[in-house]
DNA sequence: GATGAATGAGCTTTCATTCAT
DNA sequence: AATGAATGAAAGCTCATTCAT
């Protein structure tokens, strides 16, 4: 399989240092292969084309944040804590790895509709495991029942993703960790005082 | 001023929809001109260049977003009543406006960082309204004191965006207009029961 | 139109010549460009692609050979004549333009199967003024009356197209055109003693 | 000797087949090497290169034509009769073998001037044979005494190639070997009644 | 002898912008 | 003011060939 060679995981870490340091437009191909050490040939045995990268290189990282999401999971405690940990591990994961996060919030919108219509797939299984969340909660009664799941999930996810960008374009200057709990607390009492 | 001349909005409009039917990077500088029914040459009379008119129909059209706000904060009502009459005109401008509702969730999202940087910064007028709204309502005890305003700004913006660009992938199926209530309390109420 | 203006011809010209020297597979647009006096992207206003330049150039050339022909089967001399004529229009044209001779003889042939069909269509009006000077010297008795025309038509037009082939790749070192009389005495008595 | 090994007519053949079925520029050596069941490189220790492989095609192929006109000649028969046999020995050849008539006559035809120069001394060999059969018959008084040998070299190969290249692109509808009497004939007796 | 992963040179086409009219 | 013909830079991908195993 492809993806377990090495120099597959080479060319998606060469992908998005490329791609963060010099934006999505100026990232050519070549600039890949030399970032990933390969000749330009190389990488197209290893992806159909330019697209199959990005696609890969949004597949291989959000694999990150889903797993970790399962972890958190299946473990046992209250949907609130979940919720909390799932903020957490979001933040964690892009606060951890700069080039990432740039590449995530700001450089792999600029894509085409049909990229972003993929990566919208892969989006869609994380935004399922919230759903999960989110409906334990209801069930168990920790989240009011009048809650709209689906407008719960684009606040839960609309916030955080406005959140992370904010602190990106300010150049990831402050802390975005210390940000969790707060964020976590808002969703859950919302602003009413 | 030629932002008062006939032909600036003409190709205003033409941009939005060319930008509409055929995608931001489909949206090339000659088919505006044809929509406008102008010759390629005469963008250049009333635009620096392409990103200037890119900046342009966001800073032309987030004037009617920003007006109707102006409007809605200095009525007498409560700051919580203020906050949905945000989200119902938030919500109505752009279920008003098909065209206009794909070019600024969709295709505005694909250019480049640097006009996204510019779009921004037009965006903070709009955004600084909502702080007005939220530090009034700290101030007369509606909202909880413990209130962060960057991240309840972050968690209002980040609600509705994602709501309308959900709305705006599923093609506009449903009406938008609908959710404005609901998505108001909950941001009220959190999801706590 | 575009093929009436000068910088069509101009193109078709600068192709004629760069293909020539170069070589088909060594005939790079920008070179065609250069040789014509324009820029690249000049070439696709006049031009849908490089495809396009190669037919066009065939068309335009065979042009003369038709017209040429045509004004030798309207006038009044017998069908063996007339043929005579053809075979000497067909060596002056190219041995007047031993570039010309080059791309159609040897260049052109290294076109692709797509661009060869068009080629043949142009050829076929060629073929077809052919076939009626054939019917013709059928009907009045000049040529014998067994004559298969599809044969016959192979036939002067293999020998024709074999002898200049030949003496283009002997690099036209010698004179095409004194060859004419008795090509088309042998294409008329045949062999035989 | 190379040419003696089985790998060497596995590759031959297999490269007349990918030719045939891909087109000329559809025929990588990797599909040659995946074709003849051998490994890419195992293809550069039998030839030195992709054009070895297709001149030595022609080789060996031609091959074929060459042996059988040599046996026709030293048979006992008349000139007239060896022209008639030599036409149904090319005929027959190519009809037999659908996928050689492809690659001769219409793919083989578009690789670049440099090939088709060495495939045309390879073609030499033939050509000679045919010029000894001319000047037999010349020299036994068959032939007429002005017949210029190059012209009707050229007036016998041409009209044989025309007419395999026409049944070619008319997909080999009809039967080949029916029109070598009638080809014999016409190249005899000429056109004139 | 045989393999096949890796190499890297090479070219068509698009489109924002200009400027002579 | 308005036109639109002309410009020219820029990049993804293929495939013949090599060479370490």
């Amino acid at each position: 399989m492809k993806r377990d060679k090495p120099k597959f995981k080479q060319i998606i870490d060469a992908a998005v240092v490329v791609i963060a340091e010099n934006g999505y437009h100026q990232a050519q191909v070549s600039k890949i292969a030399k970032q990933a050490g390969v000749a330009d040939g190389t990488i197209y045995l290893y992806f159909k084309n330019k697209e199959d990268i990005l696609i890969s290189v949004f597949q291989e990282k959000m694999g990150l944040f889903v797993e970790n999401l399962k972890a958190i999971i299946s473990d046992g405690s209250t949907s609130s804590e979940k919720l909390l940990k799932m903020v957490e591990n979001h933040f964690r994961v892009l606060a951890t790895d700069h080039h990432l996060a740039i590449v995530t919030q700001l450089e792999l919108r600029q894509s085409n509709k049909e990229i972003r219509m993929k990566i919208n797939e892969v989006l869609k299984e994380y935004l399922m495991l919230l759903d999960d969340i989110l409906i334990e909660g209801l069930e168990n009664g920790e989240f009011q029942e009048e809650l709209d799941i689906r407008l719960a999930r684009h606040m839960v996810f609309g916030t955080i993703d406005e959140t992370i960008t904010t602190w990106v374009m300010n150049e990831q200057k402050y802390d975005l960790m210390k940000l969790a709990p707060k964020v976590h607390r808002l969703l859950m009492s919302g602003m009413k005082s």
